[in-house]
DNA sequence: TAATAAGGTTGCTTAATGAAACCAGATTTC
DNA sequence: GAAATCTGGTTTCATTAAGCAACCTTATTA
């Protein structure tokens, strides 16, 4: 049957997923926050199949995660790029990079040294803070329940 | 065809959503901070299919995200418990989170409010910053070349 | 002794993925 | 000016994975 989708989920990590959380989806944005903005260079610097790029470029779209651009001079020429709501994914997928780079270093190379393009200082890690700055693990925190919220779903 | 894998993919990004990049390892992942560690729980909180829980939590577990316990006193009676790699997905959950609640907000309720365990002050949003604290945006930042690292890679 | 619970496994159906072929409009090359 | 090329797709088809429901085994409870 099909995949479950949690659109309608109470879940905002859900609802994210639903829209970024296959495979492919956060790989194109993080190609886009590289540069890439053109079809064929997805295709080619990814290696994914032409029609399940089609698919993702369009969902990405209608998620306004991505704009599509006519930038033809000359006929039609268009360009995938980045709107706000994706740009802002940038946590995301440094957080993905970072537990990446901890748990899964590629064994030949180092892994990629993001800078500050003002300074040429590393990025620093992220990581989830409390209002003064402290560091906050998985177990420092808690929800804080809402009256009106009945039952916890995924 | 199958879903293409990453595994050997050079960008860590690419190798870390091998792991967790599926639709459902990530809310596994969530639910376990969130406490749940019985096999029927994640089944009923999630809504998952029982054999692909099973083969979930098995890909999990070979990853070293969760570990499974054994915690039965009288005949066998199992635990999925995060590790430490597995607690360090935090800030990768918790930015998907806060980008689902800016742009995917439920307008039934208010979005879960998570706050510090020990003041009781609400997290502070995730940014990635660079050396000195200040927030950078994806056009600040570039990647450092690696004289070595002659072509780029997914 | 029967019923229930935990933790799976098996079969079946349907949806998604990937490879490759094809295609149409515009452009460059010969 | 015809042929080849580039871009951005669409179509077809084989393979795989997801979802559902039924079943199963061991252990506990009624």
């Amino acid at each position: 049957m099909a995949r479950k989708r949690f659109d309608d989920s109470s879940c905002s990590v859900a609802r994210a997923l639903n829209e970024v959380g296959d495979w492919w989806s956060l790989l194109i944005v993080l190609q886009a926050m590289y540069g890439t903005r053109r079809f064929v260079d997805f295709q080619q610097e990814l290696g994914i199949a032409r029609n399940i790029l089609v698919d993702r470029l369009c969902r990405l779209v209608d998620n306004d995660v991505l704009r599509k651009v006519d930038v033809g001079e000359h006929g039609p020429r268009f360009e995938y790029r980045l709107t706000d709501k994706g740009r802002d994914l940038f946590p995301v997928v440094i957080a993905l990079r970072q537990w990446g780079d901890k748990y899964n270093p590629c064994p030949e190379k180092p892994p990629l040294d993001l800078r500050d393009r003002r300074t040429g200082q590393p990025v620093r890690q992220l990581e989830v803070q409390d209002a003064e700055g402290n560091p906050l693990s998985v177990r420092d925190v808690f929800v804080q329940e809402d009256p009106q919220d009945d039952t916890k779903q995924a």
